[in-house]
DNA sequence: CTGAAAGCGCTTACAG
DNA sequence: CTGAAAGCGCTTACAG
């Protein structure tokens, strides 16, 4: 079914129905009322492909997580999705995997589908390949990096300052008489590697002794480093992790070893995504204002849309939350 | 750039161009390669759209989600997004929203964009509303319904025995002798009114006091409404929760009130989701197999796609996972 | 082995 | 107020 049945079924050109379609004004009101009945009874839908075609814009936005089962990206792809939706476009939401190569051949897949704007959301696309792939395949569709950087004059960014967040961890540690803080951090992205840098940053300023270990994300892995550590270093009376989700995996085993939280050992997570809240005992953690980040995306978005050629960089402040895993 | 402006660059025809880029045979060697390395220099990529238009097939499928911050949706969306993009489709993931009349309108955005198939994830479009958008807007394109079922010509489904689950609960409960079993639901949905469904049937032939309370879906609430429900049955000596998530919700608020875990109150949470694994004390939980049921719609949807008309209906049965929060 | 032409489903100047 | 025509970027019979 085609514009073109409408038309014939109706005794006018394709293009009047074209006109109705689109809301086009000049149109004799007893032929538009005519063509919307028809179009009505057909349940038709205009062809957004066709229409792309010819508009030059597919109304389509990319979105690049590298895993959408992480709900720690989804909140970004979530909002834009929902937003711009509202104004016609639609998201092609991609799990661009782990290897930079697979994050590069994403950004060639969406520069196929002719998107209007893509979005990358996460460090871990701060890469070359994927730089490469945007000035070889994308050099002037905008786009907009959420915890990251390109020095490119299409991408935007919006960045959290992870490591102040973390410095501000260590000294509030400090303030209430924690003097061996650990730091415990995740899988090697370029978010986690600004965190660390923000711990040993302030363990430096305060003189304290730098104990960095290194997991690679998982709960169980976070344990197991976590024991350890605590081997290693029994002076040890504070823990920070890069995720909550590290910090909540951890705090069972610490319990379990005979340790009180936070009594013993003060923690402290990262994101104060919903594990926090719902840990036992609830889990401080650095509000890397994951929201705020999401929103701010999203607002650029929709300037750069608006007004091609618009280009902003924002970085927005963590927050230190507490609950019961720190003791004042 | 388009394929005119390779073909002028190469000194052949648009067609030639087309059909290097389609690795179609009968080009010669040389022509092929000046072909080849030009693109290259170019990075020239199709266009998908142009491409879909005149092949009938945008190779995108569209997944509906009402949120895709929900973890529980977002296992099925990672699933058929990886799979089919390797085979060159795109997914268009929509947040369906709440309402049928928002879920619906998604059907009708999906018509338009000319989807090759969509997938609904989640009980909650199983209503009218969307049932009347399918047959009005997508008469005959495949769909896949997740945990629902429409008694439609071109739709598949793969739904969880979520009734059974819980039943199954039910009685294992009842076998390590707790005999006032408490069920706290989940908001209103197809999926939680068949668990409940299966908690009354089991109680009933267990001829146990049917004890039924529903939340709102949050873990607040949970909480609220298990402090309730204890205050109105001190007798209870076991919950069951609609998910994981309302169980870990309200088990903290339990042991705040002074009861043991499991020893005086037993808990069952459902979907064996992450949190399970992380909670404190780890919880108990009936499996809907989420991963069995995801690969299934996949499997599903490429038979589908490869065979129009293919259709399916499958059941996958639930199974309970012991933790810390049960007895034996 | 290659090209000219038609067509996929639309929209939009241009005429009338 | 309405229609014929051209064009968006491709692919594919059909000829040669």
């Amino acid at each position: 079914m085609t514009i073109y049945d409408i038309a014939k079924e109706a005794g006018v050109s394709a293009s009047t129905v074209s006109r109705v379609i689109n809301n086009r004004p000049g149109i004799k009101k007893s032929t538009r009322e005519k063509i919307e009945s028809i179009l009505k009874v057909y349940n038709f839908s205009v062809s957004e492909a066709a229409r792309g075609l010819v508009n030059q814009t597919n109304r389509m936005i990319g979105i690049l997580v590298s895993d959408i089962r992480n709900q720690h990206h989804t909140e970004g792809a979530y909002m834009i999705e929902r937003h711009f939706m509202k104004k016609g476009y639609c998201s092609l939401i991609l799990n661009a995997g782990d290897s930079d190569e697979s994050m590069a051949e994403c950004v060639r897949i969406l520069s196929s589908r002719r998107v209007d704007a893509v979005v990358l959301i996460g460090s871990v696309f701060q890469n070359r390949c994927v730089m490469n792939a945007i000035t070889d395949y994308m050099p002037s569709t905008p786009i907009i990096f959420q915890n990251g950087i390109f020095n490119l004059p299409n991408v935007s960014s919006v960045v959290s300052a992870e490591d102040e967040g973390t410095a501000e961890a260590v000294k509030y540690l400090y303030s209430t008489g924690r003097k061996h803080i650990v730091y415990i951090n995740g899988a090697d992205t370029p978010s986690n590697r600004k965190k660390a840098a923000g711990y040993s940053n302030a363990a430096a300023e305060l003189q304290l002794d730098e104990i960095l270990y290194n997991t690679d994300g998982t709960a169980k892995n976070s344990a197991d480093v976590t024991e350890m550590a605590l081997a290693e270093h029994p002076e040890a009376d504070a823990i920070i992790y890069a995720t909550d989700l590290l910090a909540v995996g951890a705090s069972r085993r610490i319990l379990d070893d005979g340790k009180k939280i936070p009594e013993d050992i003060a923690i402290i997570g990262t994101d104060n995504s919903p594990f926090s809240t719902l840990a036992n005992p609830r889990l401080s953690s650095i509000d890397t204002k994951l929201f705020e980040l999401s929103e701010a995306c999203s607002s650029i978005l929709e300037k750069t849309l608006l007004n091609p050629g618009y280009t902003e960089n924002a970085v927005i402040a963590p927050a230190l939350v507490l609950r019961e895993t720190t003791s004042q």
